[in-house]
DNA sequence: CTGTTAGCGCATTCAA
DNA sequence: TTGAATGCGCTAACAG
């Protein structure tokens, strides 16, 4: 068993209070005792119990993370972007990833808790009003990363508006055919995601005056393999879209995939648009929609420290932008 | 402030005891009692603390999870395998990212204690002696994951081997001019994965006769973009190399850019081998040496339960096997 | 400047 | 079957 801090108080032959003074400078110590006391500490190899000092402090110094689509790239690039803010701090990081609905569920019913957590960060997850009970009366600091809730402080983007400009783009071309790809309308986690890009989607046409082809709207999991046997059912429709717009980037690869499968020429007989800008997206040449996930990370983060240090601070809302990239996966319509 | 146990105490009218023990069932509890506790605990909205338990247990219910090279896919996939597992568990996770040489140092110093975490898995860092001391000093429970080491439980895999078999691969489709990129040979962790894979593509070459070019071999960052830069010096060569075998998919990818870049027909001109079997790998029909990062973290974490539960286990070591994929970025030589 | 003491919230032993 | 007391390791207030 590890040494505690009264060996160190013995070997030195002090008290436990003049240990902790010199541990955490918390008042003067004599210069003497205080070579005498870290040499106890030296000789002991004397590191002090955190859970004790938790306990005596009221304070977990851990920050919980919930973050879900774990394994995405996106995800991914969200959390590294939290990590890196969270590792300069004082906090350890607490991960909990949800992969199933029972999973959602359990963690956001037990994961607030002070005692548990001083803080928490959850991504792209909306809280319905029973999450949101559990959330508020437990009182503990929560921000909330790519989701939107008028009761937590959160950061997010605008789904429609962004959308909404990546088909306006395709139409801009000459498009008329466009496809979208995306998650199920409603996913086991109640996500808006899906509904936000399809009312953008939907907006872009109906501006025009196209008419919403429910044949053009595929919905599946999230998979580059999914995508791609959607993309197949849209390729072999009679009247084939000529242009797809994909709720993610993983999924545009799919779609990729299926056009390679078919040998159908990307940009020049479809046109694909992704979502995301992950990593990958530049090697595939893959003209898409960059949000800024690290960004989103990193600010969700510094939020957290800034409610707090001050609970009382009012809501706060951070729109994040989105942008539209250009690469080489679009084109103008064949013919 | 949150319900304490005396709360709930005083409310059902009885002792904490009686409260801890309806809590854990640890002792037998009168129907009548447990109901007026049960009652009272839904009615404070009670949850214990966990740090009060903690340290009365002296258990903190905590992995830690050290993991480097973080956003690379392989390394994301290894945490998925782990999470998988200790999602199911009872035990909370704390993460630890390390990014830099002194975040390593620090990381390896501070986080074995006893106290802080129950167990501990370590990914891809080959502990020094002097970490070693740390560990093994503080007496909690390790295992290594993608490392070996002769006083620690761990899940490896035999680079040398993969590394020699891949480049067997390209000499047996009549490559004689085979290059390797990597990672620094002596990296800011201190990895032997550069070393041991340059051994292996060494020993396949020797094996038959090739003399070791040290023109082709590049070092540099492993990120797509190096990796694009370094396969750009190695085909300007004056006798550039027919076939490039790359430390990671990651460095691949920018093989396959570079070659696209400069209109280099693969795999008819050039051939590429890749390292990992990530996803995209898949996308990018590239030849490569799957190994099973799922599993490493999976069975890391199973192994770390295993020395938990049995303190005085004798070392074990698991090799997981790797396994050329062939896809369709590797050919014979042009000519 | 420093030793002693009283909690922090809980599990557990000891009595009853 | 249960309540009261003890201690886990630490910090901070109190008293010297």
């Amino acid at each position: 068993m590890p040494a505690t801090i009264h060996d160190v108080a013995k070997k030195a032959k002090v008290g436990i209070g003049t240990v902790s003074s010199v541990l955490n400078n918390s008042r003067p110590v004599n210069e003497e005792t205080r070579k005498r006391v870290l040499a106890a500490i030296a000789e002991l190899d004397f590191v002090p119990n955190s859970t004790g000092r938790r306990l005596s402090l009221g304070k977990t110094h851990m920050i919980g993370v919930v973050i879900p689509y774990f394994s995405t790239p996106a995800q991914v690039e969200r959390l590294r972007g939290a990590m890196s803010v969270l590792a300069e701090s004082d906090y350890d990081v607490s991960l909990f990833t949800v992969e199933t609905a029972s999973q959602r569920k359990k963690i956001l019913e037990t994961v607030p808790h002070r005692g548990r957590i001083d803080g928490l960060v959850i991504f792209s997850l909306n809280p319905t009003e029973e999450d949101l009970y559990h959330i508020i009366q437990k009182n503990v600091p929560t921000v909330l990363v790519e989701a939107k809730h008028p009761n937590l402080h959160n950061i997010h983007l605008d789904d429609v508006a962004a959308a909404r400009e990546a088909v306006n783009y395709l139409i801009g071309l000459g498009h008329q055919k466009i496809g979208f790809i995306s998650d199920a309308l409603n996913d086991s986690f109640g996500s808006h995601f899906s509904r936000n890009r399809y009312k953008g989607y939907c907006q872009a046409l109906k501006k025009v005056g196209i008419p919403i082809n429910p044949n053009y709207h595929q919905q599946g999991k999230v998979t580059r393999e999914t995508a791609r046997q959607m993309t197949l059912s849209l390729l072999k429709l009679p009247e084939p879209p000529t242009a797809i717009f994909a709720y993610s980037d993983v999924q545009a690869l799919g779609v990729l995939e299926a056009a390679r499968d078919l040998n159908v020429d990307v940009p020049n007989q479809l046109s694909i648009i992704g979502y995301d800008d992950i990593e990958i997206a530049y090697f595939a040449r893959l003209t898409t929609v960059r949000q800024q996930l690290y960004e989103s990370g990193v600010k969700g983060v510094q939020l957290l420290f800034e409610v707090m240090n001050n609970p009382e601070m009012p809501l706060k809302c951070i729109q994040l932008p989105t942008q539209l990239v250009v690469r080489q996966t679009t084109a103008p319509p064949p013919g």
